[in-house]
RNA sequence: GCGCAGGUGACAGAGUGGUCAAUUGUAAUAGACUGUAAAUCUAUCGCCUUCGGGCUACGGAGGUUCGAAUCCUCCCCUGCGCA
């Protein structure tokens, strides 16, 4: 299909907030799928949204769905080069992105180690690594030597993950050329630059070193892209230290990317988190897309939002609703709770999503997460997809009518009153 | 009536002289989940507590022993088999 000159950008904005960063803006990808944004990226990790079946996507107004390098690649083995292509897969006509794979460095590597999400929430540790001992760990990571935990090894030329069939003994290897190739394979419209994420518990000098990584790696992924039918974004690092975010976003911002994800230990609370989009956001071009790479509560997308970011991505409404967790306008509740056995009425008054019309009440549900019949974690994502997409064209809605600072305010006192 | 086998905390089911308020699983309750090692994980789960400990507990009643859920006696109850 052939873009018409206004659509040459990929990236338009429509709406801009007079008040705060936040922006409506039109996303379109070369396959031909758009999206208006702010928009919440569901996430499929292995090709699939865990639960959810291909005309669910579509009643639940997914617009955009981000699978994953790394479980794709050591899933499929030798049967990639087969790989029909993620939009034939998954029977999905919207717009699909790939996270690279540098997510994993972490999640499989320090996250194991250190015990951390990427948002690290540890108050009592109030020092964080010097110089020597960054240094002293930079040397261990090369020698192979952390802890048992951590099945990761990054070196300066890519990453080691431990092949978990094989005891310790084997390793795959992963670098920004091999992630751009498969990501080429899998076939999406937004791919990421391969970068290594690091952990909120990495000292500076190491979360330096790290980032100068992803900053090679980055332009390594610009220069061996093929295909001009995706999109590729960089991905800015630099942990929740000012000058490196705001180096990493310079250089990252300067580079010829379609659009620009915002990565990475983001510190060890949700103010570290907001310091870092404000230093980041800056240099990211403005007519340019930002992606938040993997936040997702309510309160983040409202701040990140209010801080220039168009999209998010996160496990919170498909996780969580397999745990029964059911997200509603006011707050979250567990409907595996005792006090839903009698409760009558649907997951949300007023609820239109696929699951609350069909006639789903809270008892009902809780009675399928009891028998642990695997409807009820369908239903909740049903209805926790639904929600976030709904919310996000009230965001947007909002941005459009002058009035996000108060729609902001107004939602997070409701959302976050409870308990 | 005889012969076996049993009776353990909400349930299932370990334990057969001390380290047992009693393994484990389920249920219950609370909490967590932020580019999915996750349809998962954690905590509590007899009563009281100044968190040191105290008290009541393994069908019931006695007994043996320094010490019993564990051994003995009698009783009650359940299942299977034979009459």
């Amino acid at each position: 299909m052939l873009l018409s000159k206004e659509e040459e950008s990929m990236f338009q904005i429509v709406k801009k907030d007079k008040r705060t960063l936040a922006r409506v803006g039109t996303l379109t990808v070369p396959h031909g799928g758009r999206l208006e944004t702010p928009a919440f990226t569901m996430v499929g990790t292995r090709a699939k949204v865990i639960t959810l079946e291909p005309e669910d996507l579509i009643k639940t107004k997914t617009g955009i769905i981000i699978s994953n390098t790394y479980h794709l690649w050591r899933g499929l083995g030798d049967k990639l080069p087969q790989f029909k292509g993620l939009h034939d897969v998954m029977q999905y006509d919207g717009i699909i992105a790939t996270d690279s794979g540098g997510f994993q460095v972490f999640s499989l590597g320090f996250g194991r180690e250190h015990e951390v999400s990427k948002v690290g929430f540890f108050p009592e540790s109030n020092s964080t690594p010097g110089f020597f001992s960054d240094l002293f760990l930079q040397i261990r990571i090369w020698l192979g030597i952390t802890n048992s935990r951590n099945s990761v090894r990054v070196m300066p030329w890519g990453a080691y993950f431990k092949d978990e069939n094989y005891g310790d003994k084997k390793f795959v290897f992963l670098d920004a050329e091999k992630s751009i190739r498969i990501q080429e394979k899998l076939g999406a419209d937004i791919i990421l630059a391969f970068d290594e994420c690091t952990s909120p518990r990495h000292g500076y000098w190491y979360t330096k070193w790290a980032m100068n990584r992803t900053h090679r790696w980055a332009k390594l992924c610009l220069e061996l892209k093929a295909r001009p039918k995706q999109l590729l974004y960089g991905i800015v690092q630099g942990g929740a230290f000012e000058d490196l975010r705001r180096e990493s976003a310079r250089i990252i911002g300067s580079m010829p990317f379609d659009g620009f994800a915002i990565g990475g230990s983001l510190g060890n609370s949700k103010e570290d988190m907001y310091k870092v989009l404000e230093w980041s956001m800056p240099y990211l071009p403005e007519d340019k897309s930002r992606h938040l790479l993997g936040i997702g509560q309510i309160r983040d997308i409202f701040e990140g939002v209010q801080r220039g970011v168009d999209t998010f991505d996160c496990v919170i409404p498909t996780r969580e609703a397999r745990h029964g967790g059911i997200w509603t306008y006011d707050g979250r509740y567990d409907v595996t709770k005792g006090s839903n056995k009698n409760i009558e009425a649907p997951l949300l008054e007023g609820c239109v999503c696929p699951a609350c019309v069909d006639g789903l009440t809270r008892a009902k549900l809780y009675e399928l997460f009891k028998n642990k019949d695997r409807e009820g974690g369908r239903l909740a994502t049903l209805h926790n997809v639904y929600f976030f997409n709904e919310l996000m064209g009230k965001i947007r809605q909002s941005i459009m009518e002058d009035r996000f600072p108060e729609y902001k305010e107004e939602m997070l006192k409701r959302i976050e009153k409870k308990k």
